[in-house]
DNA sequence: GTCAAGACAGAAAATTCATTCCAATATCCA
DNA sequence: TGGATATTGGAATGAATTTTCTGTCTTGAC
């Protein structure tokens, strides 16, 4: 029985089996096989339904573990479950674990600060690619290119990133409008907005009240809502017909605003190759009355 | 008790709990927050210790899932599960399926163009990181620190870093405005800047005119400015006292921002930390003139 | 062919865990 | 202010699951 200290990340785990694959027992090969090859499954199952699946006695899967190190099944099902958290870890948990690393000897050192902040941006960076999906880029680029008027709103934190969205869209030469409380209208102008337009807001914790009301304002008179936002339970999310999560934590007090940014440069990057390409299109059947397929369903 | 049927795949549980949130009791409302905010950790860990994270007894997690239809947390649980079973396997074959397409062009895939801008932007700050001087960055401090009040400009593309950076001085509670030219006043405003005040200018090439001209017309009236741009040849950096150059690189015909926001939201987190440290100082000599050596020379 | 060492199956024990129930508290409405 | 209703806290219960233990079986060597 070997007794060394058993892997504790998943990486070593894996070695492991694969080291010490041609020694094992019949059985105990099988439930090698079966945990890498299916390790979600053996993350999540318990004992007797994974004995059961493999063949083998629940005891047999006792005995495997130890093989290993273990003091048990459960100890090395964590570091399976452990994987399937941090593989899709939040970033709030990730830079939790370098926040030391992060944030130390920094107080009265610039360079360190800014040597910190862009390296937890480029993990946030990271996560974006990871958490956005192909397909509700798609629509939200379809929602954009479709709609009559565009009207974007952000304010504190969220502002910078509806001012970038407002300027790619009149560079792209979308009608666009960045909506700013000057002279307290703001009310007023979403009501003058239609079911044909479309509504874009950036809002994160602690979410800008006026940014909420106006949302599912909106919301309730059925024009369509793009919201960027950082929780799937944030007020946005719940009024809105699309919504993308950036997820953010803070370091130094302040949360990275990098990932919301690229996520809002490369909405507006996909869309003009999308009104390229559906002008390329009108242009070859230019019989046709043009840009009618261009509206959403 | 609502005992309609439970929503047994993800998305309709989400738009459930979403639907629902508005009427959920303040503890309820924290759960649903707390498995839409990480629905890892929610699907693999126990009730005791979910609880104990979210601050509520375990007994209120049963409740909730039973709230939504379903006979008890370990049903409820359940479709967490399945999501991560389902959801990441696939994970991995994505990561293939991309890399793929990425050297492609890519241009009708607004994922693809995700990733490839994300990357780009990760690239841009790890010149960040080497480009900035950490002693350009303390003298910013200081003179951000030291000035009566900051007016903060920047136009198109540079606009969002200049409301982000206004955003965050006013968190610090620095007297700051940011310059639009609403109204059309903006020669008139920047006049009245005086030579204790600060100026601080954020513009790329090509660099907006209106901006360029009220930087000279400060820089000749002896108003110290602090400058974010794109070259050392940049007007901006011929009129400045201070100044930031920011590289990038096109990619698919826009410049990625993330870098110059990553390094104004770095010098306003150092402005933090060492109005702090000033602060504090102040505060053990209190006997000589308060904030009397906070004042730059 | 026999003996020894390891592997396995299955039941029983121990532990952990989800769930229930009731008391206590807070909130709302008259 | 008082009553009624909804919400929450916490210990007790009961189910499920992991783990241990013992006897049997297979395998390989002498």
């Amino acid at each position: 029985m070997a007794s060394t200290a058993p892997p504790k990340d998943f990486d070593r785990l894996r070695e492991a089996f694969q080291h010490r694959f041609e020694r094992l027992s019949p059985h105990l090969r099988r439930i090698a096989q079966y945990a890498l090859g299916d390790p979600n499954r053996f993350a999540l199952q318990t004992v007797a339904e994974t004995a059961r699946q493999i063949g083998v006695q629940p005891s047999t899967l006792i005995r495997f573990a130890k093989v290993f190190g273990f003091s048990g099944f459960s100890e090395m099902q964590q570091v399976f479950r452990l994987r399937l958290i941090e593989g899709a870890s939040s970033f709030r948990d990730q830079i939790h674990e370098h926040r030391g690393k992060l944030e130390e000897a920094a107080e009265d050192d610039p360079s360190a600060i800014l040597h910190g902040f862009a390296d937890a941006s480029a993990v946030a960076l990271n996560h974006l690619k990871a958490d956005i999906d192909g397909d509700a880029l798609r629509e939200a680029v379809r929602m954009m290119d479709g709609a009559k008027a565009i009207y974007v709103i952000g304010q504190r934190r969220g502002f910078p990133v509806a001012a970038y969205l407002a300027y790619g869209l009149i560079r792209l030469e979308y009608r666009c409008h960045l909506l700013d409380s000057v002279g307290g209208m703001l009310p007023q102008q979403v009501a003058t907005i239609g079911a044909d337009d479309l509504f874009v807001a950036v809002s994160f914790a602690e979410y800008a009240q006026p940014v909420v009301d106006v949302v599912s304002d909106a919301h309730i008179r059925k024009v369509p809502v793009l919201a960027i936002t950082d929780s799937m339970a944030s007020p946005l999310a719940r009024h809105s017909s699309l919504y993308f999560v950036v997820r953010d934590a803070e370091v130094h007090r302040f949360r990275p605003l990098a990932a919301p940014i690229v996520l809002a440069q490369s909405l507006i990057i996909a869309l003009g190759y999308y009104r390229d390409a559906r002008l390329a299109q009108a242009a070859k059947g230019a019989r046709k009355p043009a840009g009618a397929r261009a509206r959403r369903g």
